[in-house]
DNA sequence: AATGAATGAGGCTTCATTCAT
DNA sequence: TATGAATGAAGCCTCATTCAT
């Protein structure tokens, strides 16, 4: 299944010759026009995520990346290209980054479940990248290619990865046989949706507040506890029932 | 905090004289009339959460429910207070629903939150009115009347009752000592992103795919097996590993 | 050159069997009927007059005269026919009324004119046909039949009327040999400003104002005193200079 | 009373960049750009005028003056202030022309009233300009701002410019010692109701005409022959008696 | 005769995109 | 490259008019 989003080399914009010029010293106008793209891709991610993609004006986006509305265009062929861009750039580095980090991992199921998703979606969910959740559900029915990217670049690797540590735990005889597949939902998707709350009700100024970063540790502990066969006995259980 | 999005007392269309005159028999002209609201809230539900609010043309909801344009405007005064009636129509029953289900329940914290979210939740994901979550996720940041109603007329009051029953289970006994909102929102998030998930990948045509009511499920047996004292060993496990 | 708008035989309206009914007495619910086309043409004047012709809405005349949308069309086919039929009704009554007054005359031109000028146009200035005169300046370029009935049955009438006054005072040896024409329009286009004035700044809150009738007896004298051989010394000056 | 309309101070079109930058030579593009707003204010004057605003559709103006509908929008921000725009703009010149005429006149009250009317009001009906009065006559009940911005800045300062020039005569003996308030009015009035006859009935293709530059002079001398204390016996005489 | 629900043409305004400079 | 003036398709909304009751 091909992706359709120009998965990781490089981005869909339209000039290469970034590519071409190299030289170990750029003079300063010469690294603008480098950082252009990236400019633009970050002011387009705030922005489509704060918004939406259909309530984003073009010229938003230029004015934010400090650049004029033409200026985009140069990059661009277009404000839907712009986004699938901004999509498949924030989302192609992070998943070979959990990789790495499992890759590089000993000790047991566990521990390494809690260090990934503790680790790298507490960076993730500090990150602007945490919005292209939000891009994703919000515009995949409108751009059926997102679907087909995310899925097979995003969401299968991610979904193997974690799979394959719960699969390892069980067969360790340190997990009990639950249903794989499901477990790792009960993992991932929350985590997904606090990256989620946080560009949405997360944003608003509301009495009501939820801390992500803490939502996540206590969310691996319980979890895992629910997962371990010798649960850590009151591992979840921090400054105990609140309110 | 006085909710913006006229909460319960019916919806915002305009007239409602008819709730005056109570003959045995209507013209059909005023059956219609009566009819209207509902059949544009829900042609407007369903795409809104499949296009977006600003993507969808106030002519598509329109048409969709069957009638044209102008009529559309004979009872929502504009294309953002239908947005707002929509999403104050779809949530203010399913919250009383809920609180009455929980008032009627004898038997245990556990027996009691596992009915709750799989029969309730279940329900609601299964109707159009998950939608919802998704055009509140996607809406808030643009319409911050959505912000206040949702907060204090949806969040506040689900977590209140999830929140006393994980209490009580505490008080029982039956529990371990957790941190009550975390716990609740363990429970909760994954519940709202399997919503989501059915408005917006889960929609595309895809190989992948995930079964939300057998995912809630599951994952409310795991993570009440993480709550628990005394685990129902084995409770999670079903169909054992999968793939 | 034929009127077009239907000059003084009844209106436009479309039934005209009011003209056929005409028992001595009428039950209450018909004479309702028979004065609705009245009452819609008071409140399309008042309306036109106010906010202009196309900037008024059909339903507001209706609202305005008591009645619904659709009765109003049972009146009158269009808006465009509702218009007609205010402007010639309000004018066809008016001019035969001044032709009435100056018939029954005696006495010397000045005294005449005086006479007619201020009752006549005083009388006018404080009735809302007044009105009709910013509605026909302000539609003629829109609706050209509104020329030629004005032309015809308001203007050529009324000029007639004035002018052979006029001549007649000259012939008297009572006025100098001004230019007819000119005379008169001096006479009456300050008349028909002041008309004009009452219906837009002069309804409008401000500090600055003018006394209609006031200023209508004064320029009757000032342009008197101008046209008489024997100025009547002193006449037009009463409380001096102001401010 | 501040004046809503932005009196003199230019107009309200967007951006004024322009002024800044002064090279000999501008691109065309950008001498486009500067001439555009008075293009535009003409076209909507002619239009306004002629059709009424309501009327007038934002694309026939554009299209007029050899633009786009979105142009239009390039420079004003809605009709509406279009339509202010064009008021304050054709009327801010005109009142300061007329004060520098009268500042530099030498002569008697009378000579001075004689040449700032026939020549000033001359040019001025003759002028696209005249057509103002009735967009103000029209449209002030519409839009309040254009109340207060034309009796601040059109009306009080030409009503005092004129009555100071009455007083001076009273005070000189040359005219005779009535009401000032009136006078003038007596004297303007009919030259406001010549300029909108110019631009309603006046355009209209009749038989019936009235020509506005010989009733001007007519009138003034009409007028002042009643002003004066010796009148210039036979002065307004010129044809005679006419028809 | 009267109502008012329904329609859809039409107007205002926005904004993605182009292109001359 | 970069700009920003210009365009015009398209969307929101209004309102004159119709018509079933």
């Amino acid at each position: 299944m091909a992706p359709v989003l120009t998965p990781e080399p490089a981005s869909s914009y339209i000039t290469d010759r970034s590519v071409i010029n190299m030289p170990p010293v750029e003079p300063s106008h010469r690294r603008r026009k480098q950082a252009r793209p990236q400019e633009l891709l970050d002011a387009a991610l705030a922005l489509f995520v704060e918004k939406g993609f259909a309530a984003t004006r073009a010229e938003e986006v230029a004015a934010r990346a400090g650049v004029s509305k033409g200026t985009l265009y140069l990059y661009y062929p277009s404000k839907e290209e712009l986004l699938k861009a901004v999509i498949s750039h924030n989302l192609s580095d992070r998943i070979a980054e959990g990789a790495a980090l499992a890759a590089g991992f000993e000790g047991s199921a566990g521990a390494l479940l809690r260090g990934i998703l503790i680790e790298w979606w507490g960076n993730l969910y500090d990150s602007p990248a945490a919005g292209v959740f939000k891009l994703v559900i919000t515009e995949v029915r409108n751009f059926p290619d997102i679907a087909h990217y995310y899925a097979s670049q995003v969401i299968e690797p991610a979904h193997q990865l974690l799979g394959d540590i719960v699969r390892r735990g069980i067969a360790a005889g340190e997990f009990r046989a639950v249903d794989v597949d499901n477990a790792v939902h009960s993992l991932i998707l929350p985590m997904v949706m606090i990256c989620l709350h946080r560009h949405s009700l997360g944003a608003c100024p509301l009495d009501w507040h939820l801390d992500g970063r803490q939502f996540i540790a206590q969310h691996v502990h319980l979890v895992l506890d629910g997962l371990c066969v010798h649960p850590l006995a009151g591992a979840a259980a921090s400054p105990a029932a609140s309110r």
